[in-house]
DNA sequence: CCCTCTGTTTGATCAAGATCAAGCACAGCG
DNA sequence: CGCTGTGCTTGATCTTGATCAAACAGAGGG
C-alpha cells in the first residue's frame, strides 16, 4: 500500500513528492525519477514495490569514499544532491579524477563486480542507493532500464573523450578556463550566461582533475582573474561577467 | 533462401563462414558475429535476412576518413580488420586521439545524429557496414542487441579513463611505454607473452595519441631501445623480449 | 640514376609547468 | 587569546618536454 500511494505521487504535484521522500518509510526511486530524471520511471508498479523495500536514502560528507577503487560494487545510487568525483590511483600516489558526476546522475558499473575507479564525495551529498543484485535482475527483464543507463554511460564516454582533449593538449591556462567554463555550463546548462557559481572542488581535486599542480591551478586562476574574465570570493564562488570570454580562453573556440 | 544458408552458417564450420562472407551477396553481420563477436548473434534470423539486403562490406585504405566530426552518421560499422583511430581536433589544428578500435568492435554511436568524434582508418582496414535506420529499429525491439552495444560502450568509457590517467599523470617515457603495453596486449591478450607486433600507428598517431609531440615520442622509443626493454626493425615492427619490464616502465607496477 | 616526398631520428635551445620554499587567511579549539 | 591545521597564494629555481633545425632512410617516379 505504500507503493501505491508512491504511484500516485508521481503522477501528483511536487509538494507531496518531497512529503514522501522526507517520511519515515525509506524513499523508492520514484521519487528520483520524478525531481532529478533517474531510471525509476522505467520501472513497472510492481517493481517499485519490490526496490523500494530495499532503497536507502543517506548523505555523505565530503571527502568520503563511495566506492573504493578496485572494490567490490554491490550498489548502484541515484545522486539526489552534490558532486562525485571519480579517480584513479597509480601506486605511488599520483592521481587522476576521471569523471565528475551531478544531481541526476546514476551511479554505478553494471555487469562488473569490481569498479576500476574510487567514487568519492566531493562535497556533502545525498544518494538514493539501492541493492545491486535487484537492479540487475531488474534490467534483465526491463530492456526501458537498460536503455536509459546506456543513455548515461554514453554521456560519460562523451564527457571522458572531451576531457581527453583537455588533457592532452590544451595548456594550463586553456585547462583551467576549461574546467571553469565546464562548472559553469552543469550548475544550469539552460541558462548559459548564469554568472555566478560555487566550485565543487578544492584546488588539489581541481590540479587532480586537470593534470597539474595545485600552484598551476592557483596562478592560472590568478591570472584569469588578473586579466578580467573571472571574479573569485571567498576561494570558492566564482563571478564570470562574460561566458564568451571564458569559452574563448578555454580554447573552445 | 540466401538468409538461411547464413543461418546454417552460423551453426556450422570455419571454412563455410568464410566462403559465405566472400560470396558476391553482400555477406549479413552473421560473419563478423562468428567470426569476430560482433552484434548479429542477437537478432532473429527474420530481422537477418532484412539486414542482410542493406549491409556492405568494403575496404578502406590507411588514412582516409570513416567518419568526420561532427558530421553526420548514417551507418554502423562491424570492423572486419585492421584498426581505427577516433579523434578530436581543435580549431588551431590541435589534435587528440581519443580511442583506438580494433577488428572485433562495433563502430558508430546509438541515439545520436552527430558524432563528436572523427574516425579514420589507421591502416588499411575492412568494414560491413550497415544502415543506421534499420539497426536502431532493432536495437528498439531486441533488448539483446542494445544489451551488446551498451557492454562496447562501456567498455570504450573504461578505456577512456585508463587513457584520461596516463594523459594526465604519466610521464613521456611512462605514456610511450603504456602506449607499447597495451597494444601488445591487444595484439594478443590471451598471450600476454607473445613478444613481437607491429604498431598500427605513426609517430605521428602516436603522439597525438599520447598528448606530446612527435620527437620526444621518437626519443623515447630510442630510449626504451637503448635500454634493451624493445628492440624495433622498420620502424613499424617492435620485439618486447620482457612484457614485465615493459609493464613497469608504464608505471603499471 | 637522381629527385622528391614522407616518416623518422638526432641535436641545440627554449619555455611551460613542476618543484621547493615561504607566508597568508581563516576556522576550530584549548 | 594564541596555537595548530588546512587550503590557498606567491616567489625562486629547476626540469621536462616543446620548439626549431638539420639530416637520414626508404619508396615512388621521371
Amino acid at each position: 500500500m505504500q507503493v501505491i500511494q508512491f504511484s500516485q505521487a508521481k503522477a501528483s504535484m511536487e509538494p507531496q513528492r518531497k512529503d514522501i521522500h522526507n517520511s519515515e518509510i525509506p524513499a523508492v526511486c520514484i521519487s528520483c525519477e520524478a525531481r532529478h530524471g533517474g531510471i525509476c520511471g522505467t520501472l513497472s508498479p510492481s517493481q517499485l514495490t519490490e526496490l523500494s523495500r530495499h532503497t536507502k536514502r543517506r548523505k555523505v560528507t565530503g571527502g568520503s569514499e563511495v566506492i573504493g577503487q578496485g572494490e567490490q560494487l554491490n550498489a548502484y545510487s541515484n545522486i539526489l544532491s552534490g558532486v562525485v568525483k571519480l579517480s584513479k590511483m597509480m601506486a605511488d600516489g599520483r592521481q587522476q579524477i576521471v569523471g565528475l558526476q551531478f544531481a541526476p546522475d546514476f551511479m554505478g558499473r553494471p555487469f562488473l563486480r569490481e569498479s576500476q575507479v574510487a567514487a568519492e564525495a566531493a562535497v556533502d551529498i545525498e544518494v538514493c542507493s539501492m541493492p545491486k543484485a535487484i537492479i540487475d535482475r531488474m534490467i534483465a527483464d526491463t530492456p526501458e532500464l537498460e536503455h536509459k543507463i546506456h543513455e548515461q554511460t554514453l554521456k560519460e564516454l562523451d564527457e571522458a573523450r572531451d576531457w581527453m582533449l583537455t588533457l592532452g593538449r590544451k595548456t594550463a591556462q586553456e585547462k583551467v578556463a576549461s574546467f571553469l567554463h565546464m562548472i559553469a555550463m552543469h550548475i544550469d546548462p539552460e541558462n548559459a550566461d548564469k554568472r555566478s557559481f560555487d566550485l565543487p572542488l578544492t584546488r588539489a581535486d581541481i590540479a587532480d582533475f586537470l593534470g597539474l599542480t595545485i600552484e598551476t591551478v592557483s596562478r592560472q586562476m590568478t591570472k584569469l582573474r588578473h586579466e578580467g574574465i573571472i571574479r573569485i570570493e571567498n576561494n570558492r564562488h566564482v563571478t564570470c561577467p562574460d561566458m564568451e570570454r571564458l569559452r574563448r580562453a578555454a580554447g573552445n573556440d
